[in-house]
DNA sequence: AATGAATGAGATTTCATTCAT
DNA sequence: CATGAATGAAATCTCATTCAT
């Protein structure tokens, strides 16, 4: 007989994490303290300990989460009928997610993983994963339309797929820089670059 | 009179910003120490603090350094004798500075910094007018392209120049997540976006 | 419901006080370290900053604790059954205190009191208060005299109040620097001022 | 020759002491740094070190000069014709300096010379000796005035000029904490405790 | 299991003093 | 002699983590 279910732990644990996001965004992950975190939780120290052996091991596990949220969301995606649809619904997921306050938490976090990524092997392991994945499946997307003779066959996917999530990852930069960062005209920009692979010719650029 | 020269001391400075770079890159804002960075320079605690006030403001003076490379970089960039060419000169620039060990350093700092902005006011600002001096630049750039014709007027050139800067901010996320990012197949990306630019519906070719 | 009880803590403020008490007399607030409060304590640095958040505010607590036993022992005093036993009391405290080996480490700590206050508000507001009520109460003690004409109306008594408090500080300093101060002369004087205001010119002599 | 005049040397540390005593009431022996005194006294860290070897140094040669102006005062004050004059003199000294706004970097200097003699043995027998001299003198003084017959035999001549100084000392203290010590009530309260003296019957206390 | 007081290594910063120029 | 940049020992305080209750 389980003392508490998996269930409790589970969202003892998710607690727990929501409170962690809170202060590293409020403070950043060096300057938010333990105390920090048991204030915001209504916890006790030990009772974090008890489920997360470190802080470095909590922030593990944030970055675990935006892991897998990334990968169920692109597997969501794919579901879609047409790579179009496909691509229009990822377009749509990280242009409107950034400037949804209710993002900016999360995004804010976002930021500091890549900077602590650099100095923690298991964050730089999550951190590459979280990127591999969906350029994995946004490369094999575009492949796939090539396939289709809907895309110039030159136009190397790969470095399309990378070239996208780069400008995602840029903008969540700029959603921190700038408030009310407009976002119709990037969608429009988005669907520019993707039309432009769509023409065969433009498949041999020109000197710009 | 001064007992040292003005060049002397701001020489000692950049060393300082150096080793201090040196430090960071290796071991992040936080668990790299002032002990580490007295050791890495080869001064004393006092000297550097003669200069800089805290470990704050060494970052701080950093960050000013990048924006004032930034900078630079850009109003070179704008000398050049067409458009085209600055763009390209501006494209060059950024996309070979990606795996360039020399600027590694560099760049592991840049991620660094985005992260620490977020929680300290002056570098907030630094990062801000980083990203918006260039910006703006390239903003008008595109602009005058399309006044001059050679561009859609429908093409948004702030969206434009936004795209253009997150990615290749992005990039520099993925450089350090992938050691031997290809940069040629991004160069092409790049021309296609500037090409399906000039490429508007109307189906005018743009200036080769 | 605590886990530790009110009473323990306060316990435990107080070792600390007595431990920071002996450190500071034996070399001085500003020689005394933490570190040395630490050892002689027998705590950790970490248990002190439990309970007090600076050194400073260590000094401020002794201050205010000084204050609470002045006070009590001025009420003790006042409790006397006559003006005169008050006095007496009071007279008795302070010059006997003056070459108890016990209270030795407390004088020397009272002095830099004194100086330290110069420069800190909260101090300052202390030491303020620690003269003030002492000074009010027997000022009060000579008016009631006065009043039941056992005492010259002519004398001022906030005057001799002060007179006296400074007196007894000023003797303060001579114990420090002479170890084997003799009372009882200076008991006799104290008497010869309190006659002396009793047989004003009036040559009426007062209450035996 | 001479490089520079004994007479120079002498006005340069006296110009630095006064910066000195600047520095030290304002912000205290231990939180007033070289750097503050250099600046005050507009020369350079070199200079001073030339003349006194240390911060210590200093200070102790701030309690020197107080010594022998101290010292000066007592022998200007003995050369008045009578007893009653000489002791008139010193009273209307010492009082009148209480707040004379001149002086009142003087006695917050004073107070904190107090606290430092503690610590520092030279200090000490300097501020020993600071007490002694006008100690002995004002006992002398009152001797003789015993031995005259103006004064009752059996008042203790050491413990009453103990008394005295104590009360000028602990009046020094109530000047920092009342900027506006009413002196005249002061004045007043000194006679009769001289008075009381004169009093052959007084000699014999009451028990108050 | 939960609690939160205690631990103590280690971080940043200061500042009296020196000495090359 | 004067200068003031450089030195580096040492001080205060923090905070992730533990463990007795």
């Amino acid at each position: 007989m389980p003392k508490v279910s998996q269930q409790y732990l589970q969202a003892r644990s998710s607690e727990i994490l929501d409170a962690a996001v809170v202060c590293f965004a409020r403070s950043g992950f060096h300057k938010a303290t333990m105390r920090d975190i048991v204030r915001e939780s209504g916890l006790s120290a030990g009772a974090i300990y008890n489920l997360f052996s470190s802080k470095q091991e909590i922030i593990a596990a944030i970055a675990a989460r935006r892991h897998d949220e990334e990968r169920r969301l692109f597997e969501e995606a794919l579901k879609q009928a047409t790579v179009a649809k496909s691509l229009k619904a990822i377009r749509d997921h990280f242009l409107s997610e950034l400037n949804s306050p209710k993002q900016r938490l999360r995004r804010r976090v976002t930021v500091q993983l890549w900077a602590e990524a650099q100095h923690d092997s298991t964050l730089q392991k999550v951190a590459r994963d979280t990127f591999a994945k969906p350029h994995k499946l946004l490369r094999d997307l575009l492949t796939d339309w090539q396939h289709r003779g809907e895309i110039a066959r030159q136009m190397d996917a790969d470095a399309m797929a990378r070239f996208l999530i780069a400008a995602f990852h840029g903008l969540v930069l700029q959603s921190e820089w700038d408030e009310r960062l407009a976002i119709k005209p990037l969608l429009d920009i988005f669907d520019v670059l993707l039309v432009a692979a769509t023409r065969p010719e433009s498949g041999q650029p020109s000197d710009p």
